[in-house]
DNA sequence: ACCTTTCGCTACGAGTCGTAGCGTAACTGT
DNA sequence: ACAGTTACGCTACGACTCGTAGCGAAAGGT
């Protein structure tokens, strides 16, 4: 990520064993603190580096989090099942499971929250997270396409529309689910969400 | 709120002024500093009132924000506007205006955050702010029943399952396209969403 | 009048924040 | 090998927030 800007070819590099210490004890006070009594001062004792190291790469408690939390979401990719309902149980699933882990509930809602008041927060948080995301609704796209379960898009607007749609039901829905709701996303729930997501998305291409 | 042990019939009474001006003072900061930069200290002066009063009404700032944030959400009611299609529009578009408030945007989220580590705030907001959403969904079942757009149920369990879902959807869709996606709920997208949840619905159980 | 509870105010130790300064460590180009 | 450059660990610091305690005064009930 901060290679953003062509790391210097000078000078002793920075460690890249410090970063992944530092973001792993950032999960780890995460679990055991959640978000409002974690402390830099603590993360960087557990990640064994000095505080101002921590300062020195991040601006701030948001972005450090974002970080930390961003890793989760590396794991995500979308499983050929064979049908399109079926590949969207798996990525319902998936990223439920990914929402289950104490350190991306109270993170990633936290950093949210903060992103109410700050744009370039929300970017990166689109960037590193929501985006990973949102390609997978794309993908899925692409392959029912392919198999000849959906037909191709004739409108791009009008797609991006949907596919839009699409994104913040299936993602807002198990969020909503896992956390408001704090009741589990098992194979009956994903089942069923998958099902109605299907019949309407088709019922509403009909009408249309 | 606190009327749950009967008020104590003796003794200065508390203010209910206070009341209304800390919680009002607390939903002017958070619009201005958002969760993390908010301090008891500070909305106690706003509020004109002294730091130690509202410790005594409240435990934190976890529950102080919730009982700001739920006043929000007491002007929610389900509209009539005669079909089932037009009065779920409605829901998305209230519960929209409210979410697109930036207090009510960082002071849920932030609380929602916490509560994934602590049971009895979420139980505060699940009784609060969460129920009195969760009401309209069973109103607005029973109200499409009467008109006989709806069958009336057969199996009870399975009603509340689908109750849990719609509700899970349609709050966390809407949620998630106000938050994370951060682009408006208008009424093109309300359309479009309620569209595709009721034909989704409707196939849903015409194939059970 | 008397009792009870709340209120405003002040003061306090504890903890966190984010930064500055310093000497040392690590790596690069000549 | 050596000088230049950057990262690191450590310590210390003022500023701020936290949550609580103690006090006298205010506001109600009986």
């Amino acid at each position: 990520m901060q290679s953003r800007h062509s790391a210097p070819r000078t000078g002793r590099p920075r460690s890249a064993a410090a970063d992944a210490a530092i973001l792993a004890a950032t999960r780890a006070a995460l679990v055991e603190l959640g978000w409002s009594k974690l402390t830099l001062g603590d993360v960087a004792t557990r990640a064994g580096v000095a505080k101002t190291t921590l300062y020195r790469r991040w601006a701030g408690k948001n972005e450090l989090v974002v970080d930390a939390v961003a890793a989760l979401f590396d794991e995500l990719e979308l499983p050929d099942r064979g049908s399109l309902a079926a590949d969207i149980e798996g990525v319902v699933l998936q990223f439920a499971a990914i929402l289950a882990r104490p350190e991306a509930k109270s993170g990633l809602m936290a950093v949210l929250a903060e992103s109410t008041r700050d744009d370039a927060l929300r970017e990166r948080i689109r960037a590193s997270i929501v985006d990973r995301q949102k390609r997978l609704v794309l993908e899925g796209r692409v392959r029912a396409q392919a198999r000849g379960e959906l037909p191709p898009e004739e409108n791009p607007e009008s797609a991006a529309r949907t596919a839009d749609l699409i994104f913040d039901v299936v993602a807002g829905a198990v969020v909503h689910r896992t956390l408001v709701s704090a009741e589990p996303v098992d194979l009956t729930w994903a089942h069923a969400f998958t099902q109605v997501l299907l019949l309407g998305l088709a019922g509403a291409a009909n009408q249309a």
